[in-house]
DNA sequence: ATTCCGTATTCGAATATTTGAATATTCTAT
DNA sequence: ATAGAATATTCAAATATTCGAATACGGAAT
């Protein structure tokens, strides 16, 4: 058979690239952000405390492993989860590690600051 | 509140650090195989045919970041997965991209190994 | 004590990742 | 067409990762 090359180098390599792709604090914010909203750029930007174009950059990483895709919405661009599924399931495993009270302390400040933008769009 | 500082920083950049630990081919390969068997060292080297200071480079990541621990076994050092429960919800959920057939293939080629090296051993 | 076998460490070079700063690009509305 | 807002890209510097080669270490048997 000529195709008995490396079967196993794809697999391995492959999953190698999505997890290594996911393992960044920036772009676990993002992904557990996404898990609940799709969001825009600005607005992850504002909620996750982090330059605009860093957090393009790494949307644009989570795009090329093809975790995230993106929409246009008006002047904005949606991002949301392309495999929620998948991210789900990763990120609650992760979590099992952690006291309730720890991940809610996280969810709760960017609940704040999504509040925050919010407000200032309303005026 | 002056413990309010930066909860998640610490939360984020562990779950990093764990994924990061997991994300490169041979500890995902390291990994798949502790997670039927504990290893020793000299084992991993033949039957992932990658070279053994760069196995136990590998395993000392792995170790760093609490995945596997080693007991003594002879003169042999024995590997194993600290969280089996964890890994096997990576892997599985990694898994779940992939045909059967594909992963199969790279199970057999691992059990092929390990028979070649328990011919070797039985001489 | 020496030798051998299994394992670990160190070091250096090559490569990859991360980030800010500056700058483009692309819509949308005027 | 121009302005302004939202997003993307480029570049460079700092940092981190990876791996081979060489070497060191540790236990067991001679």
């Amino acid at each position: 058979m000529a195709s008995d090359n490396k079967p196993d180098q794809t697999y391995f390599d492959a999953n190698s690239d999505l997890l290594r792709a996911m393992a960044h604090p920036v772009r676990l914010m993002i992904m557990d952000e996404l898990l609940s909203n799709p969001r825009c750029v600005t607005a992850m930007h504002e909620i996750l405390d982090v330059r605009q174009p860093n957090i393009s950059q790494h949307l644009t990483i989570l795009k090329n492993s093809g975790i995230v895709a993106s929409d246009r919405d008006g002047s904005y661009r949606c991002y949301y989860l392309r495999r929620p599924g998948l991210v789900k399931a990763v990120l609650e495993t992760l979590n099992k590690d952690w006291p309730e009270a720890e991940i809610e302390n996280v969810r709760g400040k960017f609940k704040r600051a999504l509040k925050k933008r919010l407000d200032k769009l309303g005026k």
